[in-house]
DNA sequence: ATTGTTGCAAAGTGTTTGCACAAAC
DNA sequence: GTTTGTGCAAACACTTTGCAACAAT
């Protein structure tokens, strides 16, 4: 059950980059199937070390550049966490979250809330300017460091 | 009565510095007042450029130093859009507000919404995490680029 | 053969730090 | 005169770009 579900976004993904008349590269290749063994955003330089652990490194560049893709052709999310941006891959089912950072150990966690989403949806049609996506972020501190 | 509502803030951040045994640097005023008169947010930069060309020119170190200590005393709120962080006032009146960024020409946007701020006061109870703060940014295309 | 992909190193951008000097108390 | 504030330049961290080599079609 879960290798299934794993395996539908990677698929997809790969199929989707083939229509964009693609040649399967390697890299590209490696760091769709670490996303979709995530379950939540990556950082490029964590994929970078995750990839440099793995049996195929990919260079930094090529991180970048993949990631831009992937986002371009709405495979992944990027979102912006402190200074630096995280990915994580788009699955059409479970409808998307949000995050929580401890702004002391800067842990990521996801979360989902209903209400929040039917806000967002309702103020999006009274505000002046096309939404296109909605990123937020609560801050705080983690259940480990609360204490 | 626009000038009145202007000076409060800075006045109350200045009151505020001098609690915690600082002396009153020329800098940090000329940072405050400007903060002051923005009606949102500004980045780091933008605030260098706008004191270049006063009378009161900054280092670019200092504002980084003074941004830092002004969120530190909860004065001004940091946050980030895109790869560059963003400063405004804490007014305590006027609630707070959230931001739409258009991903074509960068324009910042403050918007309110109830709705949502009670959606995130409610979940803010159910999450694994001691909420301090949060930060929402709606992305798309503004009016002048939307069409 | 052509076209797309990758890695390296260099450049870019936004932010932080070390340190010496200046200003406030 | 002691403490705090400031500016400069250098260091830093993350991201992007130029280019030459490489792999897929």
């Amino acid at each position: 059950m879960v290798g299934k579900d794993h395996d539908r976004w990677a698929e997809n993904a790969q199929r989707v980059l083939a229509q964009h008349k693609h040649h399967t590269g390697a890299a590209r290749q490696a760091i769709v199937e670490l996303l979709d063994t995530q379950t939540c955003a990556l950082s490029a330089i964590e994929i970078e070390d995750a990839l440099r652990a793995s049996e195929r490194p990919v260079g930094r560049a090529s991180i970048y550049r993949i990631l831009d893709e992937l986002e371009r052709l709405q495979l992944v999310q990027k979102l912006q966490i402190g200074q630096m941006a995280r990915y994580e891959p788009i699955r059409t089912g479970a409808g998307h979250h949000h995050h929580l950072v401890c702004d002391n150990c800067g842990t990521v966690t996801p979360f989902t809330d209903n209400a929040l989403e039917t806000a967002i949806k309702n103020l999006s049609r009274r505000v002046p300017m096309r939404v296109a996506d909605h990123e937020i972020v609560l801050h705080g501190a983690c259940e480990d460091c609360g204490n």
